[in-house]
DNA sequence: GCATCATCTTA
DNA sequence: GTAAGATGATGCG
């Protein structure tokens, strides 16, 4: 066998993800596991055995089904020796001889393949995982995706950006994630993982006692097997004798596992395309179909279109149920293909008819398809629908072709919006969607109220949140690959991406229509999957907390908060004169002109020109110019670094960009993210109005832009020191809960109880270094920590930290249940009931065992914080009072961690603030509780109230 | 054009 | 020491 040179790196920008992927079918795979999964007993009349060929059939077919591919090949291995076994005796050596049953099918398997006008490759001495191997590169090159179809793992070697491995048969699907989340490794480090874990039945040796835990510790620690080797030193005892003992086996072994990727007898991609002609070899087709007796196959053969359904744009996919694999064993196989069937409507009596379904269903699944993530600028262009799995509907309504002209037939947006209104807004018919605050916002530009109370019967997305804050991704197209095995078209897919994405108002209809309805019918089925899989509390969390919440958060976003946008641009101006002259300074005392925002330049300036001390080096090597590191030098230009940073900062992160996202009425609308921190905050973007500066004065102009307009005021309302309160009613501790009992100053508290001291004599030094402790203690601070926080040595951090836990012994007790929970049970969780996972505890590697720990003492506290706030959202939700003119008297405009802001009328200024105290101080003893939670807080919860007619002064 | 890093803002 | 997001610089292609 001969080999050429390998090419020069694979890299990926070249890759056309808009045309369909190479396909590569590892047929050989699909062969043995197909005829061990399906009933032997699958025979022709004349007794021959078609098992294995209707299973690898069906692995086409949904390959065809589900990537239209222009280019395929299917390969499989030969009896003949390769070079493999001239390497090795003992390659393969085991294998057992291949069982009539299936070796009598392997000839029309080829024919099979062949009368479909699929490439089919294969060739004495050379295994088919080394044809993939090359033709997955050389498609690569060519700009092609490529997906591998096959099952075995040792092909995950192969993958990067543009190769994926898929498996056809219980759709796993590898991408480059995908392999580190299976194998915890690299895919270019899967050759050496399977070189050291070894496999007996590949004849790879491996090394004496690695498994897969070892194998992908030590890659994570080393990377690679000649790294391990070249610090063999640092290995021990009989690890280390183990190495040493495998060195001459190992190179062999990763002969072995490595898949060969640069054969030169391989054919050209080009030739390796499939036909289009639908008649192509129609006689083989029938006369191999004929022979395996496949009747559908040959009806399907005689009736290749169907008229009917292309005429009232229906289209009809078959789909295996493939997905389970339990079904293949259990039932015969033409008995669980599926229809799936997706409808577009576009005539009124369709129309009604599909109306006249969603009324009488209990409920159903919505999804509107837009131009735009962003609500404030889309336009509607379509709404999918789906009451029973595997159905759906699309009405289009704002379709156009690629001059921008609207195409027919289409119903009439307006038409078909005031027609669905009625069923949309009623909440005896629940509604179900992935993320129901945006198409709530799309429906609310069309005046469609789908965000009231009780209309909502599952949001996805919040389901997935509250089953797992950490592990999942909660957009539909994860949600389904993990939770249903279904593999769905991304957006990506069908609009394109990047700058040559177009809206989906462009994309073909048939196309547009597909995806829409895969939506709602994907949807659905997560539905019915999460009804099933959520515990009772976790049902409850979604009930009552996230879907109340997500619907008031719609609100917030809506109503937006009023920006001074004349005074935010006389504060840029200033900041940006201020600016130029700070360069000028530094540009002076620097003795050249640099740029002043570049680290990089800033740090050669100061540690290596000026020949400051305090230079310390960042991760990358270069010099750390941090705040902190500055901080403690002592030179002018360092000082006027500082100020031009903070005028920087403030001008391009908040007085130019607040100004350039309000809207015509000067308010600006955040979004809200709902389902993706792990302890259950929210977050806060475009723009972020979570970080609106507040600690220095220059910063706290930024606050004064936010204002209330005429006849209005502002109010905020913040829990005070509620982490703090949660660690004593955590604790129990009794002298925490008394401090919070009697009011006192909770940092002087602690300095008080640490030093012995009474609270009249505790310092500002003493009460600093108290609050410091305090917060390491909720962050889960470790001695160095500390230190570096107060500026001790370690020791003495320690030692304060000894004190401390000797004054509160219940903290130190809690501390350690928590460690030991997240340790034990893989979760630690919120007052709530709330989940929060914390798998990494667990790890052996103390890089990433430590911040895990941390986070699990963390979580608890900063997750319970969450879920009162929600629960305070939804309880001063239900007292703000509303105006019969619908203009409410007051509205909640902003959430920032453990603080409301309101917008409220003056002359109701006092009673609101009044009902909002209230409310926030009491949802445990009145809005948990309704909502089915018991909840005994050790200690008050205390809201501080202010008013103001902007948000600096109101806080 | 896109990803990563360093930095800085908040609770 | 926890949890986030935005920005400009820089490097890659």
């Amino acid at each position: 066998m001969t080999t050429k040179t390998p090419t020069a790196l694979l890299t990926t920008d070249h890759i056309n993800k808009e045309q369909p992927p190479f396909i590569l079918v590892d047929g050989s795979y699909y062969l043995f596991r197909t005829f061990h999964a399906l009933p032997v007993e699958m025979k022709t009349s004349q007794g021959l055995h078609t098992n294995a060929v209707r299973g690898t059939l069906n692995a086409i077919n949904k390959l065809m089904n589900r990537y239209q591919p222009t280019h395929m090949a299917v390969a499989f291995d030969t009896k003949a020796p390769t070079f493999r076994h001239q390497l090795s005796e003992i390659y393969k050596g085991d294998r057992p001889e291949m069982p009539s049953e299936l070796a009598e099918q392997i000839p029309y398997i080829h024919q099979m393949i062949q009368a479909l006008g699929i490439p089919l490759l294969f060739q004495e001495g050379v295994e088919a995982d080394d044809i993939i191997g090359t033709l997955a590169h050389q498609a690569c090159e060519q700009g092609y995706h490529v997906i591998i179809s096959t099952g075995d793992k040792d092909m995950c070697q192969l993958v990067n950006e543009a190769i994926v491995v898929e498996n056809s048969f219980d759709d796993k699907r590898f991408d480059v994630a995908g392999v580190k989340e299976k194998f915890g490794v690299e895919p270019r480090q899967i050759i050496d993982y399977l070189t050291l874990m070894g496999d007996a039945s590949d004849g790879i040796k491996g090394v004496a006692g690695i498994g897969k835990v070892t194998a992908e510790k030590l890659l994570t620690e080393y990377d690679s097997i000649d790294n391990i080797l070249a610090n063999i030193d640092k290995l021990k005892g009989k690890q280390k004798q183990n190495f040493l003992d495998s060195i001459d086996s190992i190179k062999l072994d990763k002969t072995l596992a490595t898949i060969i990727t640069n054969l030169d007898i391989v054919p050209s991609i080009e030739s390796l395309r499939l036909p289009t002609d639908p008649a192509f070899n129609l006689d083989a087709r029938r006369a191999i179909f004929s022979k395996l007796e496949f009747k559908n196959e040959i009806a399907s053969l005689n009736h290749p279109f169907h008229p009917a359904n292309q005429s009232n744009g229906n289209q009809q996919t078959t789909f295996d149920t493939n997905t389970n694999s339990l079904d293949l064993q259990n039932k015969s196989l033409q008995k669980s293909s599926i229809t799936k069937q997706y409808h577009t409507i576009t005539n009124q009596a369709d129309f009604e008819q599909l109306l006249a379904k969603l009324q009488s269903v209990p409920y159903f699944a919505v999804d509107t398809e837009t131009t735009d993530l962003n609500w404030q600028t889309a336009n509607i262009v379509g709404l999918s629908f789906a009451t029973t799995a595997h159905e759906a509907f699309y009405v289009p309504v704002n379709h156009v072709d690629e001059l921008g002209q609207r195409i027919s037939p289409q119903l009439d947006k307006t038409d078909v919006l005031r027609q669905l209104k009625p069923l949309l807004e009623n909440p005896n018919i629940g509604k179900i969607g992935q993320h129901l605050k945006y198409d709530s916002h799309i429906l609310a530009n069309e005046n469609i109220a789908l965000a009231q109370p009780h209309n909502w019967h599952m949001d996805t997305m919040l389901a997935s949140y509250v089953l797992n804050t950490v592990a999942t991704r909660h957009n539909m197209d994860d949600l389904a690959r993990h939770y249903l095995h279904v593999l769905t078209t991304s957006f990506e897919d069908v609009a394109g991406k990047g700058a040559k994405q177009i809206t989906f108002d462009k994309v073909n209809l048939a196309t547009a229509s597909h995806y829409a309805c895969e939506d709602a019918d994907i949807t659905l089925q997560l539905f019915e999957f999460f009804a099933k899989k959520l515990s009772e509390n976790e049902h409850n969390l979604l009930k009552h907390i996230e879907i109340p919440v997500a619907q008031i958060l719609y609100q917030m976003e809506k109503d937006g908060i009023l920006i001074d946008k004349q005074f935010l641009t006389k504060l840029s101006q200033e900041f940006d004169s201020k600016i130029q002259q700070l360069e000028k300074t530094a540009h002076a005392q620097a003795g050249e002109v640099f740029n002043l925002a570049s680290p990089k330049q800033l740090g050669e300036i100061l540690f290596d020109k000026l020949k400051l001390s305090g230079g310390k080096k960042t991760k990358t090597g270069q010099y750390s110019t941090s705040e902190q590191v500055l901080a403690k030098i002592e030179h002018e230009l360092v000082d006027t670094v500082l100020e031009y940073r903070s005028l920087a900062k403030l001008k391009s992160t908040y007085t130019d960009t607040l100004a350039n996202v309000a809207d015509d009425n000067n308010r600006v609308h955040t979004s809200y993210h709902q389902a993706l921190t792990s302890t259950g905050r929210l977050s806060s973007t475009d723009p972020n109005l979570q970080n609106i500066p507040i600690r220095t004065d220059t910063g706290r102009l930024i606050r004064e832009a936010f204002i209330a307009p005429k006849g209005r005021k502002i109010i905020s309302a913040d829990y005070s020191q509620i982490e703090l309160r949660l660690m004593a009613h955590f604790a129990k501790d009794p002298a925490l809960i008394r401090a919070f009992n009697e009011g006192h100053d909770i940092h002087k508290a602690t300095a008080s109880e640490i030093l012995g001291k009474d609270l009249a004599d505790v310092s500002n030094e003493e009460r600093r270094q108290a609050k410091a402790i305090n917060f390491g203690l909720l962050y889960g601070m470790s001695q160095f920590g500390l230190a570096k926080q107060l500026g001790f040595s370690r020791e003495q951090a320690q030692d304060y930290i000894n004190l401390y836990f000797s004054r509160y012994p219940t903290v130190k007790a809690y501390m350690q249940t928590t460690r030991n929970l997240a340790h034990e049970q893989g979760y630690v969780d919120t007052i709530l009931g709330r989940k929060i996972y914390t798998p990494d505890v667990q790890n052996s590697n103390a890089m990433v065992r430590q911040p895990a720990e941390r986070a699990a003492i963390n979580a608890p506290l900063q997750g319970s914080a969450a879920d009162i706030i929600k629960l305070a959202m939804i309880a001063v939700n239900d007292v703000l009072p509303t105006t019969p003119n619908g203009q409410e008297s007051a509205k909640m405009l902003l959430q920032v961690h453990d603080e409301l802001v309101f917008e409220v009328d003056e002359d109701q200024v006092e009673s609101i603030s009044q009902l909002i105290k209230t409310a926030m101080q009491n949802v445990f003893s009145d809005t948990a509780k309704k909502l089915g939670w018991q909840i005994d807080f050790a200690v008050p919860l205390l809201v501080e109230v202010g008013v103001g007619d902007n948000w600096d002064t109101a806080h």
